[in-house]
DNA sequence: GGCGTCAAGATTGTGTACAATATTTGCACT
DNA sequence: AGTGCAAATATTGTACACAATCTTGACGCC
């Protein structure tokens, strides 16, 4: 209804669908029923779910349609890695060029992430818990590595979806809290250790032992 | 001509003319064009076009055509910031995990590096020792990281295509040589420094301040 | 009744025609 | 001659039709 979208509007929808995990690992994704919903025709569709793969959101098997990615332990662990070697030095960049501008949308952030979470929206919560990192490498004004932090704090959302422990609550609004006040002092050093650990906190929360669940296919799950 | 390549083949030839810098910066790449010399109709080009973008090699403008990206001096700092958040740590994995035929694949890899800058193919030299650095990811057996690093080497490959100081000899086989060294002698923390010192070498042997010839456009060139 | 083969249906892959838009060229007018 | 507008050209954006491939269900055979 109403206008087209474009597919990038399309590929940000998703990409917020999945954030919010109204949109989980496994899923597939037809291209006449994302087409019917957005009302457009097939060729923005691919478009869009080619743009959700490069990402590592979505994989897509030729013949077969796209779905959205699930990621091994193995996967998992590396997108943590990643993170850990990205975001640190990032925040410490950050904490040297943060504005008070920059410190009030922060502080609206971490507000919103308590008010979602109060509202038991956990899907909300987590997009807004992975919009505040996002922030932070936009605040570091380093774009290029913002655009590998988004890839994968998405990433971290299949992640969460699959292996997250606890679904009862997200105990991590402490750390954006803390990480928040040394932006504020400017204390580089300490928003570097204080990412560190909150990295090292997110994986400590994850079941990342090798479940039978990991299974790619049936096949695999049932051979022997 | 024979048999029609797939998006990923011409994708990938894209990305290997960029590396040996047969495709330069601001370059255009035409739809028909590119679809005329690999025997395929404009879908698959445009998946093809569509993947560089995305990996940063591309610039595609609505109605006007895709462009090979002209980093801008900002860019090409942010590329080597991110490796060099990217690269060092990766190092040090490879070393701790790094086996004989990798050892030997390396070997190969800057004898053949070596050749070709004897026999004055710059082009050539320069994809190895850019495949280099991704080898180096891989045998760290970090697939993200790697992702991350192949698009960095890539868009390397066009910052030095626009700010490499002097045209003639690339000396910069001593420190792969010596990064070898290090691997095989599995000293982790000797191989991240020496990643460290290579990127920072690397840099230094750019031009990065403001020229004329960054301008992205002739409009802009001439405006004032 | 179990199993293998095959046909029907559904979904994605690709080429192409048409629409939308940008660029350039030509022309009229000042 | 210079400038502004308008038509012509060229290129990309989108939709659709057809081909290729996979999945599913049915039928016949053992």
């Amino acid at each position: 209804m109403s206008a087209p979208p474009s597919a990038e509007t399309i590929a940000s929808e998703l990409t917020e669908a999945v954030h919010e995990h109204r949109i989980l690992p496994g899923m597939k994704l037809s291209e006449d029923e994302v087409g019917e919903i957005f009302n457009v025709g097939r060729t923005v569709v691919r478009q869009a779910l080619r743009t959700l793969q490069h990402s590592g959101l979505l994989s897509i098997e030729r013949n077969r349609g796209a779905f959205v990615a699930k990621p091994t332990v193995k996967e998992a662990r590396e997108v943590f890695e990643a993170r850990a070697l990205l975001e640190p030095r990032t925040a410490r960049a950050a904490a040297e060029r943060v504005t008070p501008e920059d410190i009030a949308l922060l502080e609206r952030h971490i507000v919103e992430e308590h008010a979602a979470l109060d509202a038991e929206e956990a899907g909300r919560a987590l997009k807004l818990s992975g919009l505040f990192h996002i922030e932070i490498a936009r605040i570091a004004d380093q774009a290029t590595v913002e655009a590998f932090i988004r890839q994968l704090v998405s990433r971290s959302s299949l992640v969460i979806a699959l292996y997250w422990r606890r679904r009862n609550a997200m105990c991590e609004s402490h750390a954006h809290h803390a990480l928040l006040d040394a932006l504020r002092r400017h204390d580089g050093e300490m928003a570097e250790d204080l990412m560190k650990g909150h990295l090292l906190d997110l994986v400590s929360q994850l079941d990342l032992r090798e479940h039978p669940a990991q299974a790619p296919s049936l096949r695999e799950a049932l051979a022997r």
